[in-house]
DNA sequence: CGGATCTATCGACGGTTGTCAATCTGGGAG
DNA sequence: CTCCCAGATTGACAACCGTCGATAGATCCG
């Protein structure tokens, strides 16, 4: 089977770099990988929390809990989500985590849906 | 709240025709709507047989279950969710249906991630 | 009509997920 | 050192999700 997709895939997506679901088939391991940063997206918490991290360019998780309206556990547990997606990144500065998003993720999801 | 929200956001996406995460904060609805089509992409399953769809241009379902290697009854299911998020249209002939992409709804997600 | 085929629906089962109260950790501030 | 605060972790619970066997509906063929 490699070597049928191989070819194929190669020559229209650029290999396992950029895969896109549009070009050709997608094998097991490029489909677990954008699923889970698309599952990550597939919050309408997540998808405001990350909208909000990205509005401010930086924030830290107290910030987030009023606007959000959820409990402080529950912030941490989606911002941990999104981080293990590749969609936003964490900085520890004293006692509190600077969060930030991640340009190059986003445009890996956006290449995903285009061809 | 209101006031504050919709000036901002209208300016700079344009209203709701085609929100961005990057832009400005989302509002509640925005975020359902979007974070219905992100969690449709959210399993392998559903991508793989996305990308087949997009592959073959039209399919109908009884070819996907042989490289997906899942139930007819799972297929089917799938199906219908990739088709409420507005992913993918199925139009009956005969006893097939015949699975299309929808590239408009693709682009929205694609707009969604992009500033 | 009767049998065959494609698809959708139902029911059930196990696993995952979103949520929060309670608790733990670690780094300032006094 | 002690207290306080930001954040992570744990445990628990309900809700949801992916999967499949069984079944039902629809359509074609002989």
């Amino acid at each position: 089977m490699s070597v049928k997709t191989s070819t194929k895939a190669r020559a229209r997506t650029g290999g396992d770099c950029c895969p896109s679901v549009l070009a050709a088939p997608l094998d097991e391991r490029q489909a677990a990988d954008l699923a889970q940063a698309f599952a990550a997206l597939g919050d309408p918490v997540r998808l405001r929390l990350l909208s909000l991290i990205a509005d401010a360019g930086e924030v830290c998780s107290c910030d987030l809990l009023e606007p959000l309206a959820k409990a402080q556990p529950t912030i941490s547990h989606h911002t941990k989500v999104l981080a293990q997606a590749g969609l936003i990144t964490g900085e520890k500065q004293g006692r509190w985590v600077w969060w930030r998003v991640v340009p190059e993720r986003l445009a890996t999801l956006r290449a995903a849906l285009a061809d």
